[in-house]
DNA sequence: TTGACATGCAAGTGTGTGCTTGCCTAACGT
DNA sequence: ACGTTAGGCAAGCACACACTTGCATGTCAA
């Protein structure tokens, strides 16, 4: 069961948060492409398997899908778990409002 | 400085998730409040020292404001941070209707 | 087949975190 | 003043988590 608590502990980690923004970036890139551009675009110093593991975490969060090809697995971001946690806490009555981007 | 980062760490526990629940229902409880309302209504058993030090990680998020009054403490929510999750990841496709927790 | 490439799997380690325990300070009512 | 109420502060413990290390699996080109 992919419960949604898990979308909240995926979000938990800076790394993952990056590996979400690549995926925004650029959906369905490799194990290896990630790690690559995550150490050259943004700067992080990750491991294939410490990344591997956190795709992982994604995955179980429903955040991210794979998508086996041969011997290439590629990752498919999905923000409909996030959309939940939008949702959950409206935004205060009167609250400070939003600036325009 | 009240990072974004921590807005996304505070989120991770469900017990916090739960507070602002809490106090989205019902703004400016105070700790007792809160803590009898959490085990009560949430069906949670926290301790009042627990729910105080999950304040002081919402206070650091800038997900609660304290308002000292007296003897009392009045917590109030602010979800400005948690817009920002929402605009980082944009949804794609028509998003599938996900069942509520 | 052989070798290189892309990835998966699992145990061990160190740090972070949620919670408890215990005591302390401050504000009210009587 | 005294006791009660509301909350704060800090040390210690147990577990979770991110990361490494090392090896295994599977795919493709030659």
């Amino acid at each position: 069961m992919t419960g949604v608590a898990d979308a909240y502990k995926a979000l938990a980690d800076p790394t993952r948060r990056a590996i979400l923004d690549e995926l925004t970036e650029r959906d369905g890139q490799t194990l290896f492409e990630l790690v690559t551009r995550l150490v050259t675009v943004h700067g992080l110093s990750s491991s294939r398997q410490a990344i591997s593991q956190h795709l992982d975490v994604l995955e179980a969060a429903g955040l991210v899908h794979r998508r086996r090809e041969g011997r290439y697995t590629f990752h498919h971001l999905d923000t409909a778990p996030l959309a939940e946690i939008a949702r959950r806490w409206p935004s205060p009555p009167g609250g400070s409002p939003d600036p325009p981007e």
